[in-house]
DNA sequence: TTAGGGTTAG
């Protein structure tokens, strides 16, 4: 038989580039059919880059095909697999290909352990990557730079970050790049440790080998501080990001937009969002739930129509975004109707979370018949019923209908789950409805229950130092407690003169929302948490600058009251970012307008 | 020479 001729041995170059520039089944399978044509030998490089060029374009079915008709594999096949299932989202099989592949008895190199790694971070599952892990600690590449960084984003989205953070403190300074930096912030970032992220890029920029900060790294750092809401280094890494050139990086520019909203500064969230040229979904729906939580309903309405007239279509969290601020402007129906269209007119399912919102805007809107109805009506089940019923609970409370928060409280007992957030609102309906006997009763008993409940604390940054409040604890404020305390009788003096009838800096009965943590003092509680924040801020901000207060839970009726009389008499601008929101008060009033 | 790592909205 006569030798081949030297086309048929090998792909030629043509056909090579014809597959590597396929981005369609279409152009991959018409190149295919040339080659078999063509008569050209299918070598295993032949068919690796047929393979690889089917996987690209995820035609899965096809890529597998070809796999298991080819007589001789090597690891690049079998690692172009595993990629292709993991960029095809099919992330298990990846793994089971993994398996596969070395129970045929091909060793797997540091291409396929990041590939597999990578395909167990999409899974976010510890426990498979751990095996993947230990694969790569016996094939001796667990150090290897791509390895490293892959298994320190598995682990980090697994949640395990100290495992991502003794993957990186095993590099060796040599293996470190700015990807493995890069990763450990985000997964710092992706987990809420906001103050980690920051010190380790604190890290980069004096031992970091020279490294500058790309926009992988620059985007994690913003949202590490939007997540402990850091102002003020958040504005120093926005300087960061211009200064480096990155300002135009639409990523960039959607963790500032999410920073600044974040932190209070709406404004600011505005201008970089209006400096993006072409927004895609992404930031428009950053920008719409910062609105909706700044109460600019009709602004969020109007980026609706713009993102839909410029062609981006918005799906399920831009249209709950729109919702939230359709009910915290009290634009009821307008939410309402969105709830109703949103099938037809946009073409999503509403999620359980979409009702829970729709049921929180009737609530407190003070429609509650229909809000019972509705959340009777939602198919929702679980902890997002859970949530849902915990809104409506609140609502009732807040319209004092203690009869319907009862019918609520029933329906949050039946989870037998933490149910401390439900339990305090029930006793606090109680205790609103004058029922301080009942309210104590639902104290007592989530003492006897074990319950607990996360202490209400504010905090206020100042000089990039964060100071943080619980109710009747003015310690924080160190040095300056007692003039805290003075002032806030003087500030309580003043109010009088202008009608205020409630009580400052002595305990007083009110909601129960707070409580200092110690679970004896029932529905007595001193001075909440952000009036003592305030207290301290109006002593330490300048004059002229906006003072900040931070909150984990809700702001109750009283401390907004006081937030606007103290805002009108000491001519100054405050913003408070509550559990649900933001409140901007100026000259006596609140951008809420009382509407929360 | 065909296969590999990090970012943004809820």
């Amino acid at each position: 038989m006569a030798a081949p001729s030297f086309s048929t041995t090998a792909l030629t170059p043509v056909l090579i580039h014809l597959l590597r520039g396929a981005s369609d089944l279409a152009s991959v399978a018409a190149t295919h059919a040339k080659i078999l044509k063509a008569g050209v030998a299918s070598t295993l490089a032949s068919s690796n880059h047929l393979l690889a060029a089917y996987c690209r374009c995820g035609a899965m079915s096809r890529a597998r095909e070809l796999f298991d008709g080819m007589r001789d594999r090597d690891v690049v096949s079998w690692t172009t697999l595993m990629s292709g299932y993991t960029a095809s989202g099919r992330s298990r099989e990846a793994v089971s290909v993994l398996r596969a592949m070395e129970f045929s008895g091909v060793q797997p190199n540091v291409v396929t352990l990041s590939t597999a790694a990578s395909a167990c971070a999409r899974l976010a599952d510890a426990g498979l990557g751990r095996q993947v892990h230990a694969r790569a600690e016996v094939a001796g590449c667990a150090r290897d730079t791509i390895v490293s960084t892959a298994l320190i984003d598995m682990y980090g989205k697994a949640g395990r970050v100290d495992d991502s953070r003794a993957v990186f403190d095993g590099m060796a300074a040599p293996a470190m790049n700015a990807v493995s930096w890069g990763a450990m912030l985000a997964v710092y970032a992706q987990n809420a440790l906001g103050n980690e992220a920051i010190q380790l890029f604190a890290e980069l920029r004096t031992s970091g080998n020279g490294l500058a900060p790309n926009h992988f790294m620059l985007s994690s750092v913003v949202s590490a501080c939007a997540s402990v809401v850091r102002l003020s280094i958040g504005k120093c890494v926005h300087g960061a990001v211009l200064r480096l050139g990155h300002g135009n990086n639409e990523v960039v520019a959607v963790a500032l937009v999410d920073m600044y909203s974040k932190c209070g500064c709406y404004e600011y969230s505005r201008k970089v969002f209006d400096r993006i040229e072409q927004p895609s979904i992404i930031p428009y729906t950053s920008i719409i739930v910062a609105a909706a939580k700044y109460g600019h309903g009709k602004c969020a309405l109007a980026l609706l129509g713009e993102m839909v007239d410029r062609g981006v279509q918005p799906n399920d969290v831009t249209l709950l975004g729109v919702m939230h601020a359709c009910s915290h402007s009290g634009l009821v129906d307008t939410g309402l109707q969105f709830l109703h269209s949103m099938q037809s007119k946009y073409g999503i399912v509403p999620c359980p979370s979409h009702y829970t919102c729709a049921v929180d805007m009737l609530g407190r809107a003070g429609r509650l018949e229909e809000a019972f109805g509705l959340a009777k009506e939602a198919q929702v089940e679980g902890n997002e019923a859970l949530l849902l019923w915990n809104s409506l609970l609140s609502a009732c409370r807040t319209h004092k209908r203690l009869d319907l928060a009862t019918l609520a409280g029933q329906r949050v007992s039946e989870f037998n789950q933490d149910v401390a957030g439900g339990l305090v609102v029930m006793s606090n309906a109680y205790a609103s409805a004058g029922q301080t006997e009942n309210a104590a009763a639902v104290w007592s008993s989530m003492r006897q229950r074990g319950i607990q409940k996360d202490p209400g604390c504010s905090w206020i940054e100042v000089k990039d130092i964060p100071y943080v409040f619980y109710a009747g604890a003015v310690s924080c404020a160190g040095a300056r407690a007692d003039e805290v305390l003075m002032l806030l009788d003087e500030l309580e003096y003043k109010m009088r003169e202008k009608g205020y009838r409630g009580r400052l800096g002595s305990a007083r009965v009110s909601d129960a929302h707070e409580d200092d943590g110690d679970g004896g003092k029932g529905v007595m509680v001193g001075v909440h948490s952000e009036i003592l924040a305030l207290g301290f801020g109006l002593l330490v901000v300048p004059k002229g600058m906006t003072i900040r207060v931070m909150k984990n839970l809700r702001m109750c009726c009283d401390c907004h009251e006081t937030f606007k009389l103290i805002s009108g008499i000491v001519e100054r601008e405050f913003v408070v970012r509550d559990l649900n929101r933001f409140h901007h008060f100026k000259t006596g009033s609140c951008s809420c307008n009382d509407y929360w």
